[in-house]
DNA sequence: TTGAAAGCGCTAACAA
DNA sequence: TTGTTAGCGCTTTCAA
């Protein structure tokens, strides 16, 4: 206990040498430097972060908005942060919005605080410009295709990524082509669309399956998919996790894969490789670490894009 | 910007004034009240939330240590704190450690430094007594089974929940049973071992698998229990993500669960359910919001132990 | 190389 | 109901 005051009066010098003992600064003669290192010692001295940060005017800390901590896609983009972070010394704040608006409004406000110097969003609800207004605080960054000047973005290209899919599966003679999305107004979902519209020039709205985040909703999806009266005869399904549940849910009906239907996921998620579904592999990592690193350097903004892969398995 | 000072000089009252008025204490004049809000509204002021820290000594803020926040059994328990953290207006700090003492021990950090007013241990590597001696600082809960008096904990009784899964195993003949863990000195491996000799009154270490974690770890156990001279009939897996590896490996290599090899995985984690493995259901999002609860509860000390289910599948 | 002094911005006990 | 004052504990500029 005790405070930088108590140090400076044990080791007989003042409160700023004892400041710059503690942080390593130069111009301290040996003898002070040792004086003040043994008082503080003596007196199981801790410094208090929360003066450190009034007094700096920064925290060194982060905060992530994410929809779902356990969810694998938004998870394993923490995990990309956190890892960043740790190397780098910086604490992570997270907020988990479950979609929800204020939420996220929540965390925004935590940069005008300043309770953290910079924001990633991995997944945005608030209108843009309402985001945009927030980057005098600190720097933010969006997981998602962007351009401005004031923010930084990290972002798989969801337009190119879906068109390649839907392309490798014309290939192979699909034309009968449904897909999954989590929410109608979804960014990424209007990035599918117009991707499917390119290719096919027609979306056939049955064959849109919305709501499609985890397992449980694609053994639903299956369910549905099983109900047309013209089934697709492939599915691009918005991630393994979905994919596995469609997956497994189809040969309990007793379909087969891919002689049924054909599945495409996204991620490649570890589950992926066991269940043999083809999937597109997205570096969620890396994008983690990436937006960690534009999150603190505030004075470039940039946008990069990352690249994606297909890995082809058994399912189509 | 600005300040509550200038608040206090355009609206011609004292800081303790506007102070009051900010944070809704009584015994302020109507006229005064308005007045502080409309120079608070004119300034556009945003209060420096460190200064709050500082000046009442304490943050509002949670940390919590959890090896990796992408793995479904801590991201689980995490998500149920963070629904609890959200519920009562605190804010959430994560360390992700990996198994590294280091980043455990710069977790326990954050709250000699103020910086969080509780910490939450959901997996510990540093030694009990070191722990403990941080409750000092603030307060600790451990989601494992703990007694003392300085830290609270909330757990799942391994011990109990593995016997009740062998002795299931057992009553359907199985005398051969193997199981995994994730590191051989881990708490709850020891838990386990000490079940198993309960039952069987001796463990044949070629049956026991450690380094068990992820979908790939029940991948490569399956090939591990493939070459194995005498075979367990059943296995005990560490959760359903390794389940779901093992079993769908095993498939592969052309065995029939549970023909084969019955299984029993823990968590009933979504992926269990289409994949038909029997498993113990535990409830870790609620065992986080007790975690939760007891971290913003210092002066309680509680010890709670959180139940299990048995959920028959197909898998057995 | 060192110290004094002025912040950083907010809270709260006390007195009025 | 309000203001004064003394912190909370650390950093940093300036002058010596």
């Amino acid at each position: 206990m005790g405070n930088i005051h108590d140090i400076a009066r044990l080791a007989g010098v003042s409160a700023s040498t004892v400041s710059r003992v503690l942080n390593n600064h130069p111009y301290v003669s040996t003898e002070k430097r040792q004086a003040v290192l043994d008082a503080a010692e003596q007196l199981h001295y801790e410094k208090n972060i929360n003066a450190v940060h009034l007094s700096r005017g920064k925290t060194e800390t982060i905060g992530v908005i994410l929809p779902y901590v356990n969810h694998p896609y938004f998870g394993t983009i923490l995990s990309g942060i956190a890892a960043a972070a740790e190397e780098n010394g910086f604490k992570l704040m997270i907020v988990q919005t479950k979609y929800d608006v204020n939420q996220e409004i929540d965390a925004l406000n935590m940069m005008k605080l300043k309770q953290v110097d910079g924001l990633i969003i991995t997944s945005r609800e608030c209108p843009i410009e309402m985001v945009e207004d927030y980057s005098t605080y600190g720097s933010i960054v969006l997981c998602e295709a962007w351009t401005g000047s004031q923010m930084s973005s990290v972002y798989i290209n969801h337009f190119k990524a879906f068109k390649e899919a839907i392309t490798f599966l014309k290939d192979r003679g699909h034309s009968k082509i449904g897909y999954t999305i989590v929410r109608v107004d979804g960014k990424s979902s209007i990035a599918r669309r117009n991707a499917y519209e390119e290719v096919f020039h027609y979306v056939r709205d049955e064959w849109v399956f919305d709501n499609s985040l985890t397992i449980e909703d694609g053994v639903r999806v299956a369910g549905e998919w099983k109900e047309l009266e013209k089934r697709p005869t492939a599915m691009l399904i918005t991630n393994d996790f979905v994919a596995a549940g469609f997956i497994l849910e189809c040969r309990r009906l007793g379909f087969q894969i891919p002689g049924d239907v054909a599945v495409i996921g996204f991620d490649n998620h570890p589950i992926a490789a066991p269940l043999g579904i083809t999937t597109i592999d997205l570096p969620l990592q890396r994008l983690g670490e990436i937006a960690f690193q534009q999150a603190i350097s505030p004075t470039e903004i940039t946008h990069q894009e990352v690249p994606f892969t297909i890995v082809k398995r058994e399912s189509v």
